[in-house]
DNA sequence: TTATCAATTGCAACATTGTTGCGTTTAATT
DNA sequence: AATTAAACGCAACAATGTTGCAATTGATAA
């Protein structure tokens, strides 16, 4: 199988991530890598962090596409099924973790991923709008 | 306020909605109508049957963005709770009424529209897997 | 430590998707 | 039939993501 290495321009990535409470698009990841590394490195390296569970991507409503760090445990296998808010206002998106939707599926239907995305005001930008 | 038109290619749009079973995207919608009308032209039409709540919008885990008729009875504000089931081998992403989930957000969030969707296989990629 | 080699990168080129401005056409109303 | 704002076509642009290929580099073994 293929192996995968830690590079200068993947640690930088991560970096980002860990200090930002927030999921973070790639032109934002980009843009504070300071052109550390070109484009579409940045592209690779998000794959590859999706393969190994380290993030996951998040899809939204109006088009966007962000990531976010993973921070269950580390599990073979695990489904995100936690919901993300996605704020109109401030357009940030977070986790949140504890949110899990409960549903009913129909038969004969094999799901293997849920994308649940709530969107709205965020309580900053609910509290501001007072 | 700004009053609507019924023009030849809005018309035209709409019958190809009423005929698929699935959600669209403004490629297929574009290459149905045959060079009817402007790739331009399509995107304004969407625009205006989703602020009509004759269609709704669904954006999948993979960046693809769809459109499927909204079949609940024509009311004024209402929420797409509706989950949407999107095939990973044959693409095709259908709404599934039925499906609604159930969460509990935590407080300080307005929630303005969700959007619920699940990737697997649809029961015809599934029979035919065996 | 040094040689090896596949993984990773940079760069250029490309594809797709969606947006905007503006002059022209057209649907609906008078 | 005249009016007029909505809708349109076209061209130009921006954003996002992908691919091929030669050059570089991290990890491993000699
Ligand atoms: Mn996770
Ligand atoms: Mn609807
Ligand atoms: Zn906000
Ligand atoms: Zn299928």
């Amino acid at each position: 199988m293929k192996t995968t290495r830690n590079t200068a321009a993947k640690t930088a990535v991560l970096e980002v991530f860990e200090k930002s409470k927030t999921a973070l698009s790639h032109t934002e990841i980009h843009k504070q890598l300071n052109d550390l590394c070109d484009r579409v490195t940045i592209y690779r390296i998000l794959d590859r962090l999706i393969n190994e569970d380290v993030i996951h991507k998040i899809s939204n409503l109006d088009g966007t596409v962000k990531y976010a760090k993973c921070n269950h445990s580390h599990q073979r296998v695990h489904i995100h099924n936690h919901a993300h808010f996605s704020c109109e206002n401030c357009h940030e998106i977070t986790c949140l973790e504890t949110v899990k939707p409960s549903y009913i599926m129909p038969h004969n239907y094999k799901v293997n991923e849920i994308n649940f995305t709530l969107s709205g005001l965020c309580p900053n930008c609910l509290n501001s709008n007072i």
